[in-house]
RNA sequence: GCCGCCGUAGCACAAUGGUAGUGCGCUCGAUUCGUAAUCGAAAGGUUGGGGGUUCGACUCCCCCCGGUGGCUCCA
């Protein structure tokens, strides 16, 4: 939540009744009360509420804080998605021993049973308060409150500017940690002065603690940058640059795979496949406005025979390009352009992460030139192939949200207004429930973004899909229309996966590494039991090379459990064994890497189940 | 970019300012052993780079490079 909006509604609270369970727990009433008092009733079921004991444990870890170092300078502490943060200002940075002795103390105030009382006071006399306390983000936050009363809550002597509300007192807490302490700019904002942040979360029983501490553990398991070097994926070098990544063998398997999928099913879709160049003249992209609105993003210019050149940070100008190669005529309508378009864009070195944020990286992009009659058909198209694309990958849960007209736009408040309908409607004909993010469109246009979430419920923006009325008007795009008259066609920018790099940090995390048959860059090893049995094994792997799968074979002179053992660490999905028992019956014994030893059978019938599974893409 | 933390062999990690080590992996040798680690040997390092303090620096200080947790931004 925005700090602006946490004590935006200040005002509206006068008193609090807490139900836990139906049952009323609690009544935390005001000292003074405005004359329009009213009663607010919050009801929550144990942890149903937890966005409550996470900001109540906030202010216990603010109370510890300035009981430790009374010093420091208390800014904001709200409830996030995981848990809860507080903002300090102190000179010295907080030392994992500071950690230590805050939730030391933190305890000793939980034991307290203290009450959270709130009470309603005039805002200047809050003003005073915070100003005589030396609290000046506080007082800050309190100078821009329109309202003249404000609400304050207050813990053991602990109080704080808050709108609440809170539990009803300090024992309810029966577990929490604190995770990290990290930078954090006042308000957000990189101009102001950086604070200390400590990250935290609380429940109200011990095991909710261990399980997320075990979510915690898991999320480290599956971290795509230990997996990425684990598995042969992918890496990256100081040699090479930041941000910039090397595809590794098993990593460029999986890449050509999901490439090879998209490039069919765009070519089923009615899409074109294009390659374009990575560098164009400097001149394209003061023409598209990418130098005067997204120079931030892109690199240098370099010099060519004295021409500028620069990188591209997009691919829309050179679709645009070949989209006026030719006159264009309506019955054309819609020519739907795709490529796999490597891009470049600075990203400031501390945002860069993984896979997930790189410099270079290659978007599936596409962009579709339509006529305006044509928009919401086009629309629902792209979301069904989204959803399918999305699907095949194991995501068929998302958060979508739909980015309305931003303050700096370019284009008519008809074409807003249309497309941004046109986007609304498709989400509505597909059922899709969504979120509207306002002022959050493309200064182009407004768009639809999917957040996916992968099997730890996360969620990762990829899809994105983006109206343009900004290019078509600065590249004076035109279409032939029936009525022999020169038209403006729409032109809709959308990636599917976003970009492979990101997709594939997601996918490996999703997956944890053990990705389904028709993406494992090794789908079988056949492993001998001693060396009599390598010819056999031989046989079968070129059988297996034959079929299209991908096999390998591991002949070495090693136990049959250290072979097992390796190849499950590898998460290929099916070991081959091979003994005496095997040659003798002409066939394979067959173990997956869950451990289930399925059981031995003919070969052809084994070739016969993987492809199958392949080729249903699991 | 900013705040904090980190940088030691391919990987994971040790080493009160006093000779740089362990495990896994790699290589070699032995073993031919049926469902998650056979035994042994050897190789492998200007401790991210530069400068300083010190008789002496992996260790302390400064600068740079890189990584990392966040802030902001985003595919």
């Amino acid at each position: 939540m925005e700090s602006s909006d946490y004590y935006k509604s200040l005002h509206s609270l006068n008193a609090l009744a807490i139900r836990v369970d139906g049952k009323l727990k609690d009544i935390v009433s005001p000292d003074s009360l405005p004359p329009q008092s009213s009663v607010q009733v919050i009801t929550f079921t144990s942890m149903e509420g937890k966005e409550i004991y996470w900001h109540s444990t906030s202010h216990i870890m603010a109370h510890a804080v300035k009981d430790l170092f009374p010093d420091v300078k208390v800014a904001i502490g709200p409830a996030i998605e995981d848990g809860f943060y507080y903002d300090f200002d102190k000179p010295e940075p907080f030392t994992p021993d500071d950690l230590e002795k805050i939730e030391k103390r933190m305890k000793e105030i939980i034991k307290k049973k203290n009450r959270f009382t709130s009470r309603i006071i005039q805002k200047d006399e809050a003003i005073t308060m915070f100003q005589n306390a030396g609290e000046i983000y506080k007082v800050e936050l309190l100078e821009e409150i329109a309202d003249d009363f404000v609400s304050l809550y207050d813990e053991g002597g602990f109080t704080d500017l808050c709108r609440g509300p809170h539990i009803p007192d300090t024992s309810k807490i029966k577990a929490f940690k604190l995770l990290s302490i990290a930078g954090a700019y006042w308000r957000g904002d990189e101009k102001n002065k950086m604070l200390q942040r400590i990250y935290g979360i609380s429940f109200d029983n011990k095991e909710d603690l261990d399980k997320y501490l075990i979510f915690l553990e898991e999320v480290k398991k599956r971290d795509h940058r230990k997996l990425g070097r684990e598995l042969g994926l992918f890496s990256m070098s100081d040699d090479i640059g930041s941000g910039l990544i090397l595809w590794h063998p098993n990593g460029a398997i999986i890449r050509r795979t999901i490439e090879d999928f998209w490039r069919n099913e765009h070519v089923k879709a009615d899409y074109k496949i294009l390659y374009t160049p990575h560098i164009a003249r400097l001149n394209l992209w003061q023409k598209s406005g990418h130098l005067e609105f997204y120079s931030d993003n892109m690199y240098s210019p370099m010099d060519i025979d004295g021409v500028a050149y620069e990188l591209k940070p997009m691919n829309c100008p050179f679709h645009i390009n070949i989209y006026q190669s030719e006159l264009r005529s309506y019955r054309e309508l819609p020519i739907r352009y795709a490529e796999l378009g490597t891009v470049y864009r600075y990203e400031r070195s501390g945002v860069l992460h993984g896979l997930f944020r790189v410099r270079g990286f290659t978007q599936d992009d596409a962009h579709i030139f339509c006529r305006e009659d044509q928009i919401e058909d086009e629309i629902l198209n792209i979301l069904n192939f989204t959803l399918f694309i999305l699907s095949t990958f194991g995501f068929d849960k998302y958060d979508i949200y739909l980015s309305t007209r931003p303050e700096k736009y370019v284009g008519s408040l008809q074409n807003w207004d249309k497309s941004t309908n046109a986007l609304k409607k498709a989400l509505e004909l597909k059922n899709l429930s969504y979120e509207i993010d306002p002022g959050e469109g493309v200064f182009y246009g407004p768009k639809i973004d999917i957040k996916i979430k992968d099997a730890l419920n996360r969620s990762w923006q990829c899809s994105t899909i983006q109206v343009d009325f900004n290019n078509p008007e600065r590249f004076n795009l035109v279409y032939r229309g029936s009525d022999g008259k020169e038209h403006s066609p729409i032109m809709i920018h959308r990636a599917l996966m976003g970009s492979l790099e990101r997709f594939f940090g997601v996918l490996i995390e999703h997956y944890a590494g053990a990705f389904p048959v028709w993406l494992s860059p090794v789908q079988v090893v056949i492993m001998t039991i001693a060396e009599r049995h390598s010819e056999f094994a031989s046989e079968v792997y070129k059988i297996l090379k034959e079929s299209d799968i991908r096999a390998e074979m591991d002949l070495r002179n090693e136990k049959i459990g250290y072979k097992i053992r390796e190849a499950t660490i590898k998460k290929v999905p099916y070991l081959l064994l091979i003994g005496d028992k095997e040659v003798s019956e002409n066939c394979i014994t067959i173990r997956k890497r869950n451990g289930e030893n399925v059981g031995t059978f003919p070969l052809q019938e084994f070739i016969k189940n993987i492809k199958e599974q392949i080729n249903n893409r699991l």
